[in-house]
This record gives structure tokens, C-alpha cells and sequence, in this order.
DNA sequence: GTATTTCTGTTGCAAAAGCAACAATTTTTC
DNA sequence: GAAAAATTGTTGCTTTTGCAACAGAAATAC
């Protein structure tokens, strides 16, 4: 993410500040958090990866994000609107924060520095999570395979300012993230190989164009 | 809107008690406002209907979200992370707050009881956004035109309690909201009626299923 | 109150996407 | 380092969706 205030700082101050943070460490594979019940849960990534997904009752499942170090997230972001099951999965090893806080929108009794920052910065936290959710928003509302998988490279090519970069997980999750089936997704991305608009090797893509 | 503080007041607050305050009136199709430059709008629709539409480079209109009296926006809650454009368009005569801000992040120098319901409200604001930026990845991320429309459907429904209830707009509207075409929403449409599944008279929709 | 525009509804055909199944490769596990 | 599991890559076939075009209904403009 990022922000104007310095999130390294706001994370030791969450750290050493306050006392009702754990601090968690997850195996591959385990689930650090659901949004189902209200737990009041706000968490920080310290290291790792980790998806939050979305199982449908058709059994497809949606990558509605995905979190690096120092992404943050839990229900405070993610008011319930329908009775999916929404999960935190760690992708890899993972250091979380967790604060549960009785009501992050009011300030701490015991003003606590963490408070204090979290105050201050929250509606900014929060409405970078607005920028990425509209850039999902952007992806999804694409009318063709060709239009997301392209689409989703120009972010991860503007965001690493290079026209070559890897992908932040498998091809297998690349189209639950964008919502589409593995197999036409794959099918598309020879043909753009074929048209020589893309180049890839590994995980790793290289815009041709232009 | 859902929110925990009474948005009447808040309107009234900002309506009195802050000077740089403008109440504009829009026509029917009238843009009222652009995500393109940063102007540091923050916007109440007071009264009448407004879509904040994307148009993309092959000429798809996108409705990404629609306004009703006492929604918020404005570019405030929308960091542009592409080049398309994003418009405001009233759907009927409109009335708007304006305020332009300095800087909405920090307390206001004036210290008028605007800025502080503001601030003091601003995170729950923002995340009423998020609430519905979150719908609105749900719906698009289902499969089919069919899930798509009662997906849209049960959200309309339990929103007003009743397994009738209005669109809020055109059919056609409704396809550029979804994000499919026009015709194979309306073929989709005719089969979940000939199916029993919906029933459709105007406007009205009436969920036929449990 | 007539003309014009927009919206609804429909259809045939073409293109895109999904599904299922399987082999080859890579990664993980023990 | 062998076995198991996951991922990648491919293809034939089916289903869904998009496109284009048009007619009738409804709403809007003058």
C-alpha cells in the first residue's frame, strides 16, 4: 500500500503500545481469519502472503484479495452484505498482527500512541483499500478474458514502473482472481503469446507492446 | 446509506456552519462532476438520482455505482489508478453540496462543528463505500448473466425486506451495471421468467422462489 | 398532440468462454 | 530422492454470451 504516514513507524507503535495486540504466526495453507461472525479483528501482515477468498455455492472460488507485507485487513474493512463465507488464507508462512478492538471508530480510553496514530490515519488506511477494491471493480467489469488478463498485467507493469514482472501468484489463482475458468484463461494467454503481445517465462510477464 | 450517526444532521451542519459550502442544481444528463483532475470534491446528492459511469476505450459504459438522495461522493473516495475517465451523470434534476477541501484528512483550522462531525465520521463514511465496493465485487464476479441478475435481485430484496420491489433503473442501465450485454441479459431475463422464477410487471421484479 | 428519441423485447448467427479430461512438468512432502 | 500433490498446458465439445439488426412501446421534446 501506499500511504503518506509511515507505516513502519505505525506498525511498532501497534507493537510496543498497545496491549491488546497478539501477535500470530500461520503455516502455509492455514486459515488466519474468517469474516463470518463479527470479531472485531484488525490485522497487519508483517511478512508472508495470503488471499482472502470467497467460496460460492456453486464450489467456484474468488480471490477478492490479495495481501503482501504490510497489507492490512479484517472485518473493519468488510462489512457483511451476503451469507458467503469469506476466508483469509495464508499462502506461505505469516507473521499477523491482530488488535481487536472494541470500537476502532471512536478514540482508545486509554490513549495509547497506537490509538492515537490509528485515529488519525484511519480514514486513509481505509480509503486505500477503496483505491484497490475500485481497481478490482475496474478488472471484473472487463467484458473479455483477453481484457482482464491484459488489464491485470498493465497494473502489475505500472506498478513495478517495468514492462516485465512477475506474477504475485499461480495461473491456477490468477483466474480465480479474475473470476474466470483456468483452462479458456490459459487458452487466451497462448493466443496473446501467439500475437506476440505478451511474452512469458516462468512466472515472470513481458508486455510487448508499445 | 446504513450509518451509526444521524446523516440529516451532518447535512445540516454542513449546509450552515461551513462557509466554503456550494448548493449546485443539475439538469437531467448534466455532468456534475469529473474523477479526472484532482479537485478535492467531496459531494452530498440532497436530492434526485446520479450514476458514476466509466467509459472504456471500445466504447463499453460501465455504471460503476448509483446515487440516491443522501449518498455520498466525490473523488475523495475514488484515487484514480487508470487513464479512464470517470463521470458523474444525473439520471433527474439533482441537488448537490459541494465542498471543497483542503485537505479532508486533517482537522479543519476553523474548527466549525462541520469539520468535526466530519472528521469524527469520516471512517464510518468511508467504509459505508467500502460495504458496497464489496457488493459490487461480488456481483461481477459471478459467472453468468443469470447469477449476475439474482445476485442483484436478492441484494434489492433484502434491502427493502420484500421479494417485490423497483428497479432503480432501466433495463438497459441495468446491463451497463452488470457489465453484460443488453440482449443476453434480456434473453437471461425472458428464461427466468418462463422458468417461474421471477415474475416482472414495469419496473416491479417479485422473486417467485422460496 | 405529434415527432423524435429512448427503452424494451426478440432473433439468427458468430465468437467467446466454460467444462471435462488428460499428459507433462514442477513443487512439496516425508 | 521417491512418491504424492499441485500446477501448467492442451484440446474437443457444449453452452453461454455478444453482436447486429429490427419492431413495437413508452417516454420526452417541442
Amino acid at each position: 500500500m501506499n500511504l503518506s504516514f509511515n507505516i513502519d513507524n505505525f506498525i511498532k507503535d501497534f507493537e510496543n503500545n498497545c496491549n491488546k495486540v497478539q501477535k500470530k504466526f500461520f503455516a502455509k495453507n492455514e486459515i488466519i481469519t474468517t469474516y463470518i461472525e463479527k470479531r472485531n479483528q484488525f490485522c497487519i501482515l508483517k511478512s508472508g502472503n495470503a488471499d482472502l477468498v470467497r467460496y460460492d455455492l456453486n464450489g467456484n472460488k474468488t480471490i477478492v484479495e490479495h495481501f503482501s507485507a504490510n497489507d492490512i485487513f479484517g472485518e473493519v474493512f468488510y462489512t457483511i452484505t451476503t451469507n458467503n463465507e469469506l476466508l483469509v488464507e495464508a499462502k506461505s508462512k505469516c507473521e499477523v498482527l491482530i488488535y481487536i478492538y472494541d470500537d476502532i471508530h471512536y478514540k482508545c480510553k486509554n490513549n495509547c500512541k497506537f490509538h492515537h496514530t490509528l485515529s488519525e490515519n484511519l480514514p486513509e488506511l481505509i480509503l486505500s483499500k477503496v483505491t484497490q477494491l475500485n481497481m478490482r471493480i475496474e478488472l471484473l467489469a472487463k467484458r473479455s478474458i483477453r481484457d482482464k488478463l491484459l488489464g491485470y498485467f498493465n497494473i502489475l507493469s505500472s506498478r513495478n514502473l517495468t514492462k516485465t514482472f512477475s506474477l504475485p501468484f499461480s495461473l491456477t489463482d490468477l483466474a480465480d482472481y479474475l473470476s474466470v475458468d483456468r483452462s479458456a484463461m490459459m487458452r487466451e494467454l497462448k493466443y496473446l503469446k501467439e500475437e506476440g503481445i505478451v511474452k512469458k517465462s516462468g512466472n515472470k510477464i513481458t508486455l510487448l507492446y508499445k
